[in-house]
DNA sequence: CCAACAGATAAGCATACACTTATTTGATTC
DNA sequence: GAATCAAATAAGTGTATGCTTATCTGTTGG
């Protein structure tokens, strides 16, 4: 839940992508690990980082047992990244267009 | 520049405080020690780490070797962080906030 | 020039980490 | 209730990492 802990989980390129194929929807560990060439078990220890950081967080159902991001997941890290919003100034312009977008 | 070497430049902790310590502004090295209880060629060796990952940059006067934050740095992490903001809804009215400020 | 000083590099060490194979757990379903 | 299947855990291994002390490099002021 600590910054450490979430640029850690993050750090890890497999890690990621294993965040990144969960953003893309629910998933369970044997979807998850699709495509990716690592273990069973590495993909279940990457998904317990992932899981203490507080990114993704588990939905049992039965025998299976779906994992999905948590919205609140990333809350430190963009919290962090506002207190030096001043060194990026190039990026307001974007966030203006993405506002206007979904003020529509 | 990549973003598995920036994440992981940022998830140590004492190198995120003296990452921090160069957004209050300009330093040296023995500047960006003070307070921190870590050896000087430790400080050295973590402001090597952020130089390569591209988020600060040397600059050097006579004797002294100056490090600034580099304002590009953190692009890439934001770019990535863009992908996934369907999941930091939350934030919306924040970031509408600060660019009224920033309209100002 | 050379003494002094800032900072980088070398070398070594202890711990953390990502991964593997083997085994265990736990929940269905037949 | 035994077989089956998904996922977790155990145990071990090689590498990466953050740190230290010791040494080197390079610039400047006396």
């Amino acid at each position: 839940m600590n910054e450490t802990e979430i640029f850690k989980a993050l750090a890890d390129p497999t890690r990621r992508a294993v965040f990144e194929r969960l953003v893309e929807g629910e998933k369970n560990a044997t979807q998850v690990r699709e495509g990716l060439d690592v273990s069973q078990p590495a993909i279940s220890q990457h998904l317990t980082v992932l899981r203490k950081a507080g990114l993704v967080r588990e939905r049992r159902i039965g025998r299976h047992v779906n994992y999905v991001v948590d919205p609140n997941g990333l809350t430190p890290l963009l919290d962090w990244f506002d207190r030096y919003r001043v060194y990026w100034p190039a990026r307001i312009e974007r966030l203006k267009t993405l506002l206007k977008e979904l003020d529509q």
